[in-house]
RNA sequence: GGGCGGUUAGCUCAGUGGUUAGAGCGCUUGCUUCACACGCAAGAAGUCACUGGUUCAAGUCCAGUACCGCCCA
């Protein structure tokens, strides 16, 4: 083995191998139930980033998992046809060549952006493999696939026949650049710094005026009233009265309307009801017309008089000064306000009536609300939980029609005969109402989320009743940022109920944001992305995933520093080289024996109780969904107990003169073989080729299968706790710290012995055997015990270091700096005696005694008993200076 | 306007009422020790934002304040 951990070498190596082996696959067994996720498909817009790394990586760990449990475990893999955004990509690729996808024409359209979709599909597939994902290749799915594409259609047209889909005349957010609707979540509001106009409206028949404040002048040539609020004294007399709107010289009325709030700009607004929600409402209201002033691309139309064909800012300008011209501009504030952008290309967006189709959300919103209320779903963190339900309880209806060509069809065809909407699964020649065959098709494609919150059954078979669809469904976990709560799992609680009357999943687990080093979030606009290919070749797939998962906690956001990818680049190297100790160790005719239980030294029993409380931990953690955490206390009991402490014990034993009674080797494996199948969900590469390595060494009826993936996951073993054998080692390890300390604290070179005598106390018999260990660890001879402190009183030049049971004797002829000396012993007399303080106020303390558990009364006990010893042994000490 | 989160070592962050609050990085010092310099050893470094409360016991629970960030409208 090299002596460092090259990942390049292997990680390709071993995927192809689990992947002829058929790993990923799940086999169906009705005994047994299922662990399911369905991957959040990547947008076909280009390639992976580091968010989905982290998805991938989590995803994993929770696959490998269950399946090293036992449990048939299907993670099914996926793309999504990402309508606008791919179209946006697609536009601007062809753009670079000078053209628009009109001049192509929609059939060479499709062709491009499908040939593209299929490239990226592949790449994504590709870069999935490289971070090690063990997902189901054979059941990979894609959106526009032909059976996704059947269920949307089926859905589509069973909530038409509800009544639940209905098309009709409403406020919409609409993309000029991309020319289509959008959903109120695919408008990003953005606080902006624009201006407030007063424009003077002229009476109809008499003398005065009325003046409104807009943000938008354009929009005056769209006014069908001017409104007030009707408990406004100060607008009374003008409501029923007309007046001219400037520009255009058209007569309105002046309306009262609760709507209006009195204490914007002048009391009185102008009524857009074609361009402005809030307006439209009053139109409803109050029977006003409404005039559409815009074309798809945000220009001026044939009502914008001679405005016509402006685009939308040049017309705000040009009315402002022919405003301005005519006296009728009062006054203009600086103002903010929040403008829509659309979240795909960030154009600003209008507000326009438009006729499109909508979901009727209210009555799909109450079983999704339940289904989280009475913890059918659990929402980890729990604090997700208000935001989604405060969601769904104000939830609005959703406009699911979208201007594109890359997308679902919206399965809707007009009859031109009987003007009847024929609503089908199935492609249809003919009206179903009257039989013409003069129908149109729908020109419009369904919005991708829509096929996205069908995702967890149509990638299941649904509506067909297949075997996936009845054993995997509902799926087990929902792994995904917190960022498409809404978009996503939301609208998939929704949709999954209304299909298939059941919960889509059992818990959703949310995931943070990665950001960069200054905290900001990863984006192609910041220029901030991190590849997640480079950045494995350069640290190592293993490296990466630990980088992004260990010690994060659930929904918290990921700062990834390169200082924690070389932590894990580090943490895989530390392995590798303990492994290559191990297996050296080993050497050549070594056979594997299992471990003599009854016939351990003390420093085996400690690591193997060490090992087991580990795994308890662990185990219960990832029950929990810490991740972030079980990872952190592997990382730290293989690097600070096992290597640190077990393997240099070990290497006592290993090269003493004297051939040992007992070899340490039986016990280095198992904690080491153990270690790595704790270990591989996180880092499934380097604990694959380490575990492979390890077998080659052993004996061929070692009980260990062909690849570590489907090795069992260890189980803690209740039996291995040894509190004593902690205990002891727990002392060993302070009276070598201590040595060490001391050395340190004098100077002493690093090549010179010193002498150490050291008071056991009670543990002398347990801790006399590791005179050996210490003697090398710490770099001391002679160690001499002692039983009874009063025996060996030490000399006048000595150092001693009052351990918690123990005690170290360090004779120092060349000592010096006996000031510095005294004055650390008082400090330490001074901590000893403010935690004696404490424990004895709180042993006095009535309410304490009634009140705490039996058990941590005692354990204050047994505190307060040792601080005082150790107290007394420091005060002898101190008397000495 | 409504809601959520954060504030813990120089930096980035863990910490799920019960030792004297931890890690990584950085810093200081010393080590080419036969697994590992992607390493070893030792060390310095904290008013757990602030105020009050609950509790035998609070970084942890409650209420409020300040600042930072996010979501929704």
């Amino acid at each position: 083995m090299p002596r460092a951990y090259e990942p390049g070498n292997v990680e390709q190596k071993w995927y192809q191998f689990w992947l002829e082996k058929d790993y990923f696959k799940p086999r169906i067994d009705r005994e047994k139930k299922p662990f399911v996720i369905i991957m959040p498909p990547p947008n076909v817009t280009g390639e992976l980033h580091v968010g989905h790394a982290l998805t991938a990586t989590l995803e994993d760990i929770m696959i490998r998992w269950h399946r090293m449990k036992g449990e048939p475990t299907l993670w099914l893999p996926g793309v999504d046809h990402a309508g606008i955004a791919t179209q946006v990509v697609l536009e601007r690729l062809l753009a670079e060549e000078g053209i628009d996808r009109h001049q192509l024409g929609r059939d060479q359209f499709m062709q491009r952006i499908a040939q593209w979709a299929e490239n990226c599909r592949q790449t994504i597939a590709r870069q999935h493999q490289r971070l090690g994902v063990s997902c189901d290749w054979s059941r990979e799915r894609f959106t526009l696939d032909e059976a996704p594409s059947r269920a949307v259609r089926t859905a589509f047209v069973r909530l038409y026949d509800k009544g639940l889909i209905y098309r009709g005349e409403r406020i919409i957010n609409w993309c000029p650049r991309c020319a289509t609707a959008l959903s109120d979540l695919e408008t990003d509001h953005k606080e902006l710094t624009g201006h407030l106009y007063y424009v003077r409206y002229h009476l109809a028949d008499s003398d005065g005026f009325i003046t409104v404040a807009t943000t938008r002048p354009e929009t005056i040539l769209g006014d069908t009233a001017v409104a007030v609020n009707p408990k406004d004294e100060r607008f009374k007399a003008m409501v029923g009265k007309k007046v001219i709107l400037p520009a255009v010289n058209r007569a309105i009325p002046v309306i009262a309307d609760e709507a209006v709030d009195p204490g914007f700009g002048t009391g009185a607004v102008k009524i857009t009801p074609a361009h402005d929600p809030v307006d439209f409402e009053v139109a409803q209201r109050q029977g006003l017309p409404l005039i559409n002033i815009l074309n798809p691309d945000a220009t001026m139309n044939e009502n914008a008089g001679p405005y016509a064909g402006l685009d939308r800012f040049a017309c705000r300008g040009a009315i402002l000064a022919d405003l301005e011209k005519d006296g009728l501009l009062v006054k203009v504030e600086p103002y903010a306000h929040a403008v829509g952008h659309c979240q795909r290309c960030q154009t600003v967006i209008e507000p326009i009536a438009s006729k499109q189709w909508f979901i009727n959300t209210k009555p799909l919103a109450q079983p999704a609300i339940e289904a989280v209320v009475d913890g059918r779903i659990t929402i980890i963190p729990p604090r997700f939980t208000r935001v989604y339900l405060n969601w769904m309880e104000n939830i609005r209806d959703w406009c699911i029609s979208r201007q594109l060509w890359w997308g679902h069809p919206i399965p809707v065809w007009y009859c031109q005969q009987c003007g009847e909407l024929t609503v089908t699964v199935e492609d249809v020649k003919a009206c179903q109402h009257c039989g013409s065959a003069s129908i149109e098709p729908d020109p419009d494609v369904l919005d991708t989320w829509f096929s996205s919150a069908l995702w967890t059954h149509s990638t299941l078979g649904w509506p067909d009743e297949t075997e996936d669809m009845g054993y995997f469904y509902p799926t087990t976990v929902m792994e995904t940022g917190y960022d498409i709560l809404f978009f996503w799992v939301a609208r998939m609680i929704m949709m999954g109920l209304e299909d298939t009357g059941n919960i889509p999943f059992h818990t959703v687990y949310l995931h943070g944001l990665i950001r960069d080093e200054r905290g900001e979030k990863m984006s192609k606009i910041r220029g901030n992305v991190l590849n997640p290919i480079d950045t494995l070749e350069k640290y190592g797939t293993d490296a990466l995933r630990f980088a992004v998962s260990t010690g994060t906690a659930p929904g918290n956001d990921i700062k990834l520093t390169q200082a924690r990818l070389e932590t894990g680049r580090n943490f895989a190297n530390k392995l590798w080289n303990a492994t290559r100790f191990v297996l050296r160790s080993i050497g050549t005719d070594w056979t594997g024996q299992a471990i003599q239980w009854g016939a351990l030294a003390l420093e085996d029993r400690w690591i193997l109780s060490r090992l087991s409380r580990t795994i308890a931990s662990v185990t219960s953690l990832m029950e929990d969904f810490q991740f972030g955490e079980a990872q952190k206390q592997i990382y730290d009991f293989l690097w600070s107990e096992f290597c640190d402490w077990y393997i240099e014990l070990a290497k006592t034993r290993l090269r003493a003169a004297t051939e040992p009674v007992l070899t340490p080797l039986t016990v280095l494996v198992y904690v080491l073989e153990t270690s790595l199948r704790l270990l591989h969900p996180y880092m499934p590469f380097l604990t694959e080729e380490l575990w492979q390595n390890l077998k080659r060494h052993l004996a061929s009826d070692w009980p260990v299968g062909e690849s570590i993936m489907v090795a069992p996951y260890p189980e803690a073993d209740a039996q291995a706790v040894d509190p004593e054998a902690e205990r002891v080692m727990e002392a060993v390890i302070e009276i070598i710290r201590s040595i060490r300390n001391t050395r340190i604290h004098y100077n002493v070179e690093s090549s010179r012995w010193v002498e150490a005598q050291i008071y056991g106390g009670k543990l002398t018999p347990a801790i006399t055997p590791y005179s050996q260990a210490i003697e090398t660890l710490a770099r001391a001879r002679p160690v001499t015990f002692i039983g009874n402190r009063e025996e060996a009183p030490p000399g006048e030049n000595s150092v001693v270091a009052v351990l918690k049971e123990t005690e170290v004797v360090i004779p120092m002829e060349s000592m010096v700096d006996l000031e510095g000396e005294r004055q650390r012993l008082e400090k330490e007399i001074e901590q000893s005696q403010a935690e004696a303080s404490r424990l004895e106020s709180r042993l006095n303390n009535s309410d304490f005694l009634a009140k705490a558990p039996a058990a941590v009364i005692g354990k204050e006990r047994d505190k307060l008993g040792i601080v005082r010893d150790k107290l007394e042994r420091l005060r002898q000490q101190v008397a000495k200076f």
